[in-house]
DNA sequence: ATAATACCGACTAGTTAGGTCGGTATTAAT
DNA sequence: ATTAATACCGACCTAACTAGTCGGTATTAT
């Protein structure tokens, strides 16, 4: 029940790039800036790159920038792709022989849906303005 | 971002009381009927007592039976009398130098205060029936 | 006296979070 | 062509936490 430090830097790096408006920022700038070691900062991003939320450049003047119009990117999208642990319980997609006749994963469903209708409705730009 | 098996079973044994109507159950049924390790459950329901959501009898025919009427506990409150890590990031109510231009921190209070709403709204009694 | 129970504290193994480190590939400026 | 700045990559490490186990003690109905 805590969200990972990694999914923390995550969009505080996303803020830091969304604030750049499109232009190419280093990881040193968003590691200095926003105080999120450097080396992790790389894994990060690296992660948001593959998983569709950056874009990035090599060499001199290389860096990070958005691959999307920040309005369109959410925090489920960014907790979705850092592999932030989303299931609050493993029954609720898992097996249990106990399913049928339990009472208490209605309570789980429940707490379920509301976060995950919460965070898929935070998004880039709402945090920025 | 999960919910602990204590907690898991904590609910379970709960909700196993809360259907006796009053009657002391021993640990031993409840372990047995509701797939909870013996050891463990022990420490849960003691947990639970200290924090008078439990009542307990010693000896033969001993036991546990709920402390309260059953539409007056939620499952906010089991969470935090076991345990439950509730703060999603501790930068909430902790001391953070960023705190005060850091645009993320609106992201998290979010969700906290959903999530927050959400549990204490779950009472044991809705979950029965 | 006995058996069934709650109660208690010490211990432990496995997993995960949150990194570090060393090296490679690419590119702009000179 | 060289250099310096950058992204990229995989292996490794450590401390904390979860999810228990274990052995023993206290209490109580029969």
């Amino acid at each position: 029940m805590k969200i990972s430090k990694k999914s923390q830097y995550g969009l505080r790096a996303m803020i830091h790039l969304a604030q750049k408006d499109g232009s190419f920022c280093s990881l040193k700038e968003i590691s200095e800036k926003e105080l999120i070691p450097f080396n992790y900062l790389e894994k990060i991003c690296s992660q948001m790159e593959k998983g569709g939320l950056l874009k990035s450049r090599k060499g001199v003047y290389g860096g990070y920038t958005l691959a999307k119009k920040h309005e369109d990117i959410t925090v489920g999208e960014l907790f979705r792709c850092l592999g932030e642990r989303m299931l609050l319980v493993d029954c609720i997609d898992g097996i249990c022989a106990q399913k049928k006749h339990c009472k208490s994963i209605n309570a789980w469903e429940k707490i379920q849906k509301s976060l995950e209708k919460t965070i898929n409705s935070i998004t880039l730009i709402s945090l920025i303005k």
